[in-house]
DNA sequence: AGCTCTTCCTGAAAGC
DNA sequence: TGCTTTCAGGAAGAGC
């Protein structure tokens, strides 16, 4: 499943192919996940790709108008997006099974390829997604400051004291947190079991009875695994490829993640899976001692007495 | 308000 | 063997 380092392998593979092409034509196939079909499909043919980056697990395509939209009558004047506003942005979330592809149009087309953008070149950007949890959506240039404030802080950048602030001080399990999108942009499953074993925490501590000692080996582990992930070109677990339809090797490096019932390889303790945040979560039961069963009470009070 | 649970979808794998 | 059931998971929205 992409995460922050598969997205931002796939925006790299992008940005080399993309920018100074414009897009012909849209063509659509179920869509469901697509917030505003009608929109996507008139507003973008004629558009010239500017750039491409990530806000956490979304790409984002920056688009100009180089020609007026086709469809610009009265009807579609009304929406904020086709109304002959100059920059636009197409972002696009993988979910679990999501593939965004470059491929010359006479290349066959797989199957669950739910979205395609014609390009200038001969080439056809393409959206599969076999199970279609992700999301395609078309924003004004005046609606993106909005949505990436509703993200969280990205892994990559945030300083150690944003990341205690925004960890340290909250009641649910780091797990949850870490898969919080508003608290941190870009984290999901895998990356989060592996920061935690490196850092040596439970996924099911609270993210308030964190000591600072744990904060700060957790902020650098994050960072360290998200880096080494990068350089490897992402997990391809399930069918993860790249924008040119190649794999990633960090699976490779997968400490706990989807290894149950194997040994630790700090410990040779038997790795064990539960479900925190309802959500799988491997982890080392000796390299990551459970939080002590306590009362809501008794929690409460340890609380109050850590905050001093 | 803050946190957790449920739901969406498909294909692989387990169960019978 | 072959059909049926179960499970995985990101994140929106419901529920507590």
């Amino acid at each position: 499943m992409p995460e922050l380092p598969e997205v931002e392998t796939i925006v790299r593979g992008l940005r080399r192919l993309l920018p100074g092409r414009s897009i012909l034509d849209v063509r659509l196939g179920k869509t469901d996940f697509i917030d505003d079909p009608v929109q996507l499909g008139e507003s973008l043919p004629g558009c010239r790709i500017e750039s491409v980056t990530r806000h956490g697990k979304f790409i984002a395509f920056e688009l100009v108008r180089s020609v007026p939209a086709a469809s610009a009558d009265a009807k579609t004047a009304a929406s904020d997006v086709a109304s002959g506003e100059a920059r636009i942005h197409l972002l696009v979330h993988l979910g679990m099974t999501g593939q965004l592809t470059v491929r010359l149009a006479a290349d066959s087309t797989p199957p669950h390829t739910h979205a395609t953008f014609v390009l200038d070149d001969g080439r056809e950007l393409r959206y599969t997604d076999i199970r279609r949890f992700g999301r395609i959506l078309v924003l004004a240039d005046s609606q993106v400051g909005e949505f990436r404030d509703r993200l969280g802080a990205d892994p990559l950048e945030i300083s150690e004291a944003e990341f205690a602030r925004r960890i340290g001080t909250r009641h649910a399990r780091i797990k949850a947190l870490l898969l919080d999108q508003r608290t941190l942009r870009g984290m999901g499953n895998i990356y989060a079991d592996e920061s935690l074993w490196r850092a040596r925490i439970h996924p099911a501590r609270q993210g308030d009875l964190l000591t600072r000692r744990q904060l700060r080996a957790l902020h650098r582990q994050v960072r360290s695994v998200l880096q080494t992930a990068i350089r490897l070109r992402g997990s391809s677990v399930s069918d993860y490829v790249d924008a040119e339809g190649i794999p990633g090797r960090f699976q490779l490096r997968h400490r706990v993640y989807q290894r149950e019932g194997e040994p630790c390889t700090r410990c040779a303790a038997k790795i064990r899976r539960i479900i925190v945040a309802g959500r799988s979560s491997y982890f080392c039961p000796r390299c990551q001692p459970p939080p002590r069963e306590r009362k809501r009470a008794h929690q409460s009070v340890d609380a109050i007495k850590r905050r001093g």
